[in-house]
DNA sequence: AAGTTCTTCAACCGCTCCTCG
DNA sequence: GCGAGGAGCGGTTGAAGAACT
């Protein structure tokens, strides 16, 4: 026998919400709260609706302190990096956002940043591709050497092993309200030897972060290409129809990192990327 | 101007997790 | 320890509007 039903469907309302609906749903929350049951509050506050219809439509609408609108760069970036993280964890993702529902990070993904990303995907294979047949040629001395990219590294982690290391400033909105975070700051080098495409330049960007529950220091690491530096404008990135190079390779395609006590360190991991022996490979998972 | 296709996003569904008796 | 029931989550749907032909 299946397990009985939330609500009396046949005597519910569905679909959209009307203004009115809205209003008495967010009067009542105002003045009583949910009492700690979604399942009764409809018919205390005189609502046709089934007790999770209130709750999605409090959480993902009426809620005072969501934000509507467009998402900022800032907020692709930590997407994309939560995404190639920890996957599809949306409320986990949409945590780090202030003002921003699962509802709305999953919509966003799906519809706008997961296009972007797999159109940057293309790109980048074909530009691979060509600069592997690169690597089958004897270098001349006046050819740039072949494009290294980073490794994409995919880790699941738990809820206690998550932190933010990407934001350089913490006191931006972005940074988490939990106090326990604790933010190292981003240091930044270029790296000898790293050439990219259209002789772009890397430079490793290292991160100290103390994850709560758990004393000892971790870091994060990854490489930002740029023909100009960190944060530069490219044109080698509109080629992508990208933003900026922080938005292409933080987020997604050049990240390279490790979390935990034993993360390589910038020094390590920009003697990882010259190295031939090691040269990163471009994974996907 | 009308019809068709595409895009967006609010809302629903069904599952798992969590809490409590 | 077990089961019931509510909360929360992620995947999916479908209506509405925008863009295109």
């Amino acid at each position: 026998m299946g397990r009985a039903p939330c609500c009396d469907k046949a005597n519910v309302k569905r679909g959209p919400w009307s203004p009115e609906e809205d209003m008495v749903l967010k009067s009542y929350l105002e003045r009583h709260g949910t009492g700690g049951n979604w399942i009764a509050l409809p018919q205390k506050a005189g609502l046709k609706r089934c007790g999770k219809s209130c709750r999605l439509r409090w959480l993902n609408y009426l809620r005072p302190d969501i934000k509507h609108g467009g998402f900022t760069e800032e907020e692709d970036n930590v997407i994309c990096t939560l995404y190639n993280k920890i996957g599809s964890r949306w409320s986990v993702i949409a945590s780090q956002l202030p003002g921003r529902t699962d509802n709305d990070v999953k919509n966003y993904w799906n519809t706008k940043l997961k296009k972007k990303m797999m159109a940057a995907q293309a790109s980048l294979s074909t530009t691979t591709t060509t600069n592997t047949n690169l690597i089958t040629h004897s270098p001349s001395p006046s050819s740039p050497p072949p494009l290294v990219i980073p490794t994409i590294k995919t880790e699941s982690y738990t809820c206690d092993d998550f932190f933010t290391p990407f934001n350089h400033d913490a006191t931006s909105a972005l940074a988490p309200t939990d106090p326990s975070f604790v933010f190292g700051h981003g240091t930044s080098f270029p790296v000898a030897g790293l050439p990219g495409p259209s002789g772009l330049n890397g430079s490793v960007h290292h991160y100290s972060t103390a994850p709560h529950d758990d004393a000892s220091t971790a870091s994060c690491s990854y490489v930002n290409w740029s023909a100009n530096g960190p944060g530069g404008d490219d044109a080698f990135f509109a080629d992508f129809g990208l933003e900026s190079p922080c938005e292409f390779f933080n987020g997604y395609f050049g990240y390279q990192e490790k979390i935990g006590p034993s993360a390589p360190n910038q020094a390590t991991l920009a003697s990882m990327l010259v190295s031939s022996d090691t040269k990163p490979q471009i994974t996907y998972s």
